[in-house]
RNA sequence: GGCCCCUUCGUCUAGGCGGUUAGGACACCAGCCUUUCAAGCUGGCGGCAGGGGUUCGAAUCCCCUAGGGGUCACCA
């Protein structure tokens, strides 16, 4: 009865933020690291803003993330359904408990009512609490209002007196005096649990060991554990971890920039390097290494190592790690998770060959090097696809403008004509001679070459892109390029 | 405003029991390597929010102040 069980309860009014990502995996982590289980639970109380769209892209999202839940949507498991949605009569029955022992009433105040309250309270410059109108109400009194379908509500009888501590995991004792707190409702007026509710009911009967969840939800803790205290419960063992901050240090949104894992993706970061960058902002394994698997985070994990304080989205380090995954990538893999990207600039077919695929793959040996995220890659190689690539700006001004270069232009074009087949060898030695011969630099040789060929002053090794293109497009190319002087 | 949490280089962090020139990483700067750009290597810049205590000795313990964040919903 002692296993440990954790549980990411995402609720889909949106994304899958990387905030959220990253509590999925700290549970994840926390799971494998004990042996445990690892629950995925869809929290869709709430009616209006759920949408059937975002579970699908949670569920997806976390996939490609390869965070593997052993018991949720898709997957069953012993505590079936995940989706609170479908688990209304187990809540309905809680709340029946609930009323019966009187630990919780039937509220019937209004909006109007309760914001007039919340008004004045904030006139007086006091915190708004619900003053337990309703919590005396008659029997006889409460069906009369019932039967004359007058909107109602479900609040818990909160104790007046005393304390509520929550043991942290990562905060340590936290205490919250029950006084502050207020009969909070638990089951809406459209007959749905609140979260609170729902929540408690649910780790309770999932049988969950740890809830680890955001920090926000810390406040929340009291009422859960007051709820799970009425109605004669265990209560889990809490962890809440730090949120995570845009660069101006307020709450990462919409308006920072890229937020969802989904939009992460799509702009060319790997799987592994966003797991291994979201685990490292609040956790560092014993060696202080920053590069890791999530093998080596399960091996190493310690829930109670993870930092206090909220953590600053710092894309530069993703993109260093990023860079780092791209370049230790499986060749054939990053072929196939780069082809969208070439394909979306149309740099290949939609229906893509399998010499186009080595193609790509041959290019992305000699360019991963140098790209941070797979988005920058049609722009750093798109020569290698097609003849009709611009010339980049520099290029035409640092190359095309100078007086020699169409001279020297034709100098390797006739050199490298009388070549049988481009090698490294041979390319090396064309140009080493064709600098003796002439008495001129090296630079001036190579680097009116690769403008020629590439329209770039930078990119990939010269002798690389000359096999890849092949003499007869390299001669092509040198001879069109001569004529470009600007 | 009430309640709660947090505070080590610009950023992410390491710093069980108080004694370290406060360590690493990203970023930045410089150099090396190099037929470009990267990558790689080397070096540099840079920090314990402030103030009081306790102590022979405090980033580490206590208190206060300041700052930041979260939460105060019939949202989760």
């Amino acid at each position: 009865m002692s296993s440990i069980r954790v549980r990411f309860a995402p609720s889909p009014t949106g994304e899958l933020h990387v905030g959220g990502a990253r509590t999925a995996i700290l549970n994840w982590l926390f799971a494998r690291k004990n042996k445990g289980a690892f629950i995925l639970r869809v929290d869709d109380t709430d009616s209006d803003r759920s949408e059937r769209k975002f579970v699908d892209n949670i569920l997806e999202s976390l996939e490609w993330l390869g965070i593997d839940w052993d018991e949720g949507p898709g997957r069953g498991g012993e505590y079936v359904p995940y989706y609170q949605s479908e688990r209304l009569d187990l809540y309905k029955k809680e709340i029946n408990r609930l009323l019966e022992n009187g630990r919780a009433y039937w509220c019937f105040c209004t909006e109007e009512e309760l914001q007039e309250g919340r008004e004045e309270a904030k006139r007086k410059g006091i915190p708004f609490l619900y003053p337990g109108k309703c919590r005396n109400l008659e029997n006889s009194r409460v069906k009369e209002l019932k039967e004359n379908n007058l909107p109602c509500v479900v609040r818990l009888m909160s104790p007046e007196e005393g304390k509520t501590t929550v043991e942290d995991q990562i905060k340590g004792e936290v205490v919250f005096e029950n006084r502050h707190l207020d009969d909070f409702i638990i089951l809406k007026s459209n007959g749905l649990p609140t979260y609170n509710f729902a929540s408690a009911v649910d780790d309770v009967y999932m049988q969950i060991s740890h809830v680890i969840r955001a920090e926000e939800h810390l406040s929340n803790t009291p009422r859960q554990l007051m709820l799970i205290e009425a109605m004669g419960y265990r209560p889990p063992l809490f962890a809440h971890v730090p949120v995570i901050l845009a660069p101006d240090k307020t709450k990462l949104s919409k308006r920072h920039g890229a937020t969802s894992v989904e939009e992460f993706r799509a702009r060319g970061f790997l799987a592994e390097a966003l797991t291994n960058y979201l685990v490292l902002m609040g956790w560092a394994p014993p060696d202080d290494e920053e590069l890791f698997t999530m093998d080596k985070a399960v091996m190493h994990f310690d829930i109670n190592k993870v930092g206090k304080t909220a953590a600053v989205f710092d894309e530069k380090k993703l993109a260093w790690i990023n860079g780092h995954y791209i370049r230790e990538a499986d060749l054939d893999r990053l072929t196939e998770i780069s082809i969208p990207f070439l394909q979306n600039k149309g740099m290949v077919p939609d229906e893509i060959t399998s010499q186009e695929k080595d193609m790509v793959k041959t290019v992305l040996e000699v360019s991963r090097e140098r790209i941070k995220s797979l988005e920058e890659l049609p722009e750093l190689c798109d020569f290698f696809f097609t003849e009709d690539f611009a010339f980049h700006e520099d290029a035409l001004k640092k190359v095309f403008s100078r007086e020699e270069t169409s001279g020297n232009l034709e100098l390797v074009y006739k050199k490298l004509a009388s070549l049988e087949e481009l090698s490294p060898e041979n390319i090396q030695a064309s140009f080493k001679e064709l600098s003796e011969e002439n008495n001129i630099s090296l630079s001036k040789i190579v680097k009116p070459v690769r403008a020629a060929l590439s329209g770039k002053l930078m990119g990939p090794e010269l002798n690389n892109i000359m096999i890849i293109l092949g003499k007869e497009k390299v001669l092509e190319r040198i001879e069109k390029a001569k004529n470009l002087k600007t």
